[in-house]
DNA sequence: AGGTACTTGTTGACCCATCATCCGAACCAT
DNA sequence: ATGGTTCGGATGATGGGTCAACAAGTACCT
C-alpha cells in the first residue's frame, strides 16, 4: 500500500510541505498583486490586461488566436473581449475570408489604459525576476517543467 | 522610460519567460489533475478535501479554525462546509462556550469517502515529490519563498 | 448595567476559470 | 448540391476565490 518506510509520505505531512500547496499559494498572491496594480492603474483585470498585451504584440487577431496564445479558455477571452469592446478599448472589423470571426485590434483609448498599467506591471516583473539568480530562476523553470508533465500524467500514481 | 539597456525587460518577453505566467501554469495543471482525481474518486471538490483532511488532522474544529489552517477564505470555508453538511459528510454541534461557533467533525460517511480518495492523492503527492531531487525541492521552496515575499511588498517597483 | 469594540460566521456581489453545448460558417467528400 | 465534419465563437451552468457588509455573540471597560 505504501512504501515500507513512510506511512506518511503524503497526508500527513505539514502544509507548507506540500509542492502542489505551495505553488497555489504563491501563485495566488502573485495574482493578487497584479490584480492590485492592474486595479489602480487604469482599472484593467487580469485577463482584459493580457489580452491587451497579446494584441499588441500580435496585431489584428481573432479570439481562438488570443485564445491559443495567452493560453486561457476561449470562453474567457470571448467574454473578456466583450468587456474590452464594451469599454471601447478594443474594436473589431469583419474578416471578409471568413464570416465567422471578427479580427480585433486596440483602439487609441485601449493603448492608453495599457501604457498606464505597463510601467507598473514592468516593475513588478522585474522585481519578480530579481528575487532569483539567473541560476535560480533556470532550476526554477526546470522544476516548473517537471511538475507540468507530472501534471499531465493522467494517473500519477 | 525603461532602463537604458533594456528596452524588453518586462512585457516583450515571451510569456514562457515570465514567472508568474510559468507558476499560473503549472498551478492551473496541477489545480486540475487533483481536482479530476477527486472528481473520479469519491466525488469530492477540492476544496471539500482540504477542509476534510483538515478536519481529519486538526478534530473538532470551527470554521474560522479551518479557514486559518487551510488559508482559505472563510467564506470559502463557510459554503464548503455546508456542501459537506448537506452531503452527510460533516457533522456540526454547539459550542456551549461560544454560541457564535460550530464544531465541526467528519461522519462516518465523511471518513470513507475520504479514504476512498487518499490513496490517489497519495500517490499524486509522491509523484510530485519525486519529479525533483531533494536538493531541488529545497530550492524550489527557497525561491517561492522568495517570489512570495516579493509579492508581499506592496509596490514591487 | 451599559457602552463599545472585537470576533465569528453568513450572505451577496463580483470576477476568474472550465466544461458542455449550441449555432453558423467553412470545408470536403461523393 | 447536399450531407457530414470541423472550426470559430457565444452562451449557460457550475465552482473557485475574494471582498464588503452584516448580524449575532463575546469581551472589556467604566
Amino acid at each position: 500500500m505504501v512504501e515500507s518506510e513512510e506511512g506518511d509520505e503524503g497526508l500527513d505531512r505539514p502544509l507548507h510541505d506540500l509542492v502542489s500547496y505551495r505553488l497555489a499559494r504563491v501563485q495566488a498572491k502573485l495574482n493578487a498583486q497584479a490584480t492590485r496594480i492592474l486595479k489602480e492603474n487604469g482599472g484593467l483585470t487580469l485577463v482584459q490586461w493580457r489580452v491587451l498585451l497579446m494584441l499588441r504584440r500580435l496585431g489584428e487577431s481573432s479570439v481562438g488566436e488570443l485564445a491559443r496564445e495567452t493560453q486561457f479558455d476561449k470562453a474567457l477571452i470571448s467574454r473578456t473581449v466583450q468587456s474590452l469592446v464594451a469599454r471601447g478599448l478594443v474594436a473589431h472589423r469583419d474578416n471578409e475570408h471568413d464570416q465567422r470571426q471578427q479580427l480585433l485590434s486596440t483602439t487609441a483609448e485601449g493603448t492608453a489604459i495599457f501604457e498606464t498599467a505597463a510601467p507598473h506591471m514592468e516593475a513588478r516583473q522585474k522585481a519578480l525576476r530579481g528575487a532569483m539568480s539567473e541560476e535560480e530562476r533556470s532550476l526554477l523553470f526546470d522544476a516548473l517543467d517537471r511538475l507540468e508533465a507530472a501534471a499531465d500524467s493522467r494517473d500519477p500514481g
